[in-house]
DNA sequence: GACTGATTTGTGAACGCTAACAAGAGGCTC
DNA sequence: GAGCCTCTTGTTAGCGTTCACAAATCAGTC
């Protein structure tokens, strides 16, 4: 076989399984069994060739493995909304139960939710021929959208429940939403208001379905709802309005920008919080803790769900029958911004 | 050649070259020939081939194209922090641009900033044989660390200016910090004071030395400066520390986090921004409109900056001579919470 | 020492694609 | 119509692995 040509101390051809076999003196599928720690190769065999693999420096080949494997060792993420704090970290969760499962993360971002970006996405993913594909994209169209395709490969989508097709893993939404309202109706509020999520994500209908659940089984009614897009500016119109309106005591909002948003909208309009208005917000990004008041919030792990996600993208590899959904548990955290009504 | 099975309607394998070529009539290299684009290809020809493909729904295979091009059509983005917005939408601006040139992008991010941290990652992506490698961990290490592996794919930095070996794209942080200073002292501030990121972060060194001389340059005094860590919890300490002793009349602060850390601290200190201190934030993350008061900040592009990350590196595949170092201008957003000093 | 079974090693053929070269078809000039 | 281009198409040989199988080695048993 040709030699590794060598040009100012480089390699200049990466070298391979047979360049280590006719180092190490033995066939190039005895590397290969080294390489893949198949059992029946002796000791003595075992030491010659990871000598000659450490001498060599050599590293095997991915794409020619894929070829003839048909796997790729990648996992695709399929994302949207990435830079918010909740998808960044249930991507990083992903990334690092990957990489330590030994697998390479292939990330993909939807500029806009629709049907065709999922699609197109996906595809690229089939293009890359990725091993399984996890779907961070929390919007109620997003299940139907993928069933469209038929995908081949483990999909593991993070927010709703798991089906036959896609194995679901989601935060206890309704839940989280429970312990906010409980929260504020122990302490001795019945005017319990709710800034919702944009109604086509999973979650934003779950936390409202827990507000208005809760509030029943307590007798109480669920009718000053107001819906925004996530971001601290709506949270600041739909301030402004409850301000003027002041029918309720404590607000239980979707999450903790547009919490940002109702606390200056409330501050500018000289209503106190705690005093006036309770405010509970959802998520616990590392800023909540310093808004004017501290802000009370349902906090959720999400990389605590991006390693779970892979977890049972792991299970679905081994083909072994695992659950369908999983869940993780949400908590209360208190802070300054909930107190009893005056 | 063998037939595609099929069972219960679906393709029991993928169709390749060969199955596309023997529907079409002509050679499986014709084939390749046409979805490569290829010039010398009879309009008829093409689009029997076309059809084709269509009817078989052909996608090549990635792994076998590598194989032989030695090219796998993958950027790895190498990051750090990559939950917070601005490492976040870097990514997001390298996604977008590399997805649009036809690559895949492959992440990796650290769990801490070291030395082996990095190389293990770049090996990681040296094992996927990743055509160019974005590097988004803003540390004064990182150029070094890099400088250790002969990694033989072209590499790009945020952050650093770049050298023969990595190309560097950056915002102007100096030109940020003096935009700031610049800002405070028009409104006739004479005791300003600067908040600093961690000093191993090069945007944290650069902005304390864009204040240090925008300072010096005015003949004012440049000696309040207290370190944080970016996060908002330290711009809460430092705004105590700095509200019990009162030498500031303005504040340029390393990023919108620690400022709204410092602001609930003035807050609570019954120290009125703007009216008693001016404060002036960097990044211009959404929330910042939203802070009490809303804060006027240097803005940067992030998005933007990722974009040309990967233009840098499309010139490089290029073979092209392009810049070393791209610098993307920051600009300033004034909002309430500056005015000239009591 | 021949016979068995297990363990260890080697051989050849894919995997699906592109690169390099060869060959055929068609048009032009003289 | 021979000669020479150019344009289009086909043939063959890898790329670096793994898989399936065959061959060789080694104990242990009668």
């Amino acid at each position: 076989m040709d030699t590794i040509l060598v040009t100012h101390g480089k390699p200049r051809r990466l070298p391979r399984l047979e360049d280590v076999a006719e180092l190490a003196g033995v066939s190039h599928q005895t590397v290969s069994r080294v390489v893949n720690n198949h059992p029946n190769v002796s000791t003595g065999t075992r030491e010659k060739v990871e000598a000659a693999i450490a001498q060599l420096g050599y590293r095997r080949n991915t794409a020619a493995r894929s070829l003839v494997t048909r796997r790729s060792q990648t996992i695709g993420v399929l994302g949207s909304e990435l830079s918010q704090y909740g998808p960044a970290n249930t991507m990083l969760g992903v990334e690092r139960a990957a990489r330590d499962a030994g697998y390479f993360v292939s990330v993909a971002a939807l500029r806009e939710v629709s049907r065709d970006a999922i699609l197109d996405a996906v595809r690229h993913f089939l293009d890359q021929s990725v091993d399984g594909i996890v779907v961070i994209v929390p919007h109620l169209q997003t299940l139907a959208a993928l069933a469209e395709l038929p995908i081949g490969v483990p999909v593991v989508a993070v927010g709703p429940d798991g089906n036959e097709a896609v194995g679901g893993v989601r935060v206890d939404q309704r839940r989280g939403a429970e312990l906010a309202v409980r929260h504020l109706i122990g302490q001795g509020h019945v005017r319990i208001g709710h800034v919702a999520g944009p109604q086509d994500w999973i979650d934003a209908v779950a936390r409202a379905d827990g507000w208005r659940a809760t509030l029943a089984s307590a007798g109480l009614a669920a009718d000053l709802v107001i819906e925004g897009d996530w971001s601290a500016g709506s949270g600041y119109e739909i301030g402004r309005r409850i301000a003027a309106t002041r029918r309720a005591t404590a607000l239980f909002v979707g999450n903790d920008q547009m919490a940002l948003g109702v606390l200056r909208a409330l501050n500018e309009a000289g209503i106190r919080v705690p005093q006036d208005v309770s405010v509970v917000g959802f998520d616990d990004q590392p800023e909540a803790g310093y808004f004017s008041p501290p802000l009370t919030v349902v906090r959720q792990d999400f990389e605590e769900l991006g390693r779970r996600c892979m977890q049972m993208m792991l299970t679905a590899f081994d083909g072994a029958e695992g659950p369908r959904t999983l869940v993780v548990q949400p908590e209360l955290v208190l802070r300054s911004s909930t107190a009893p009504p005056a």
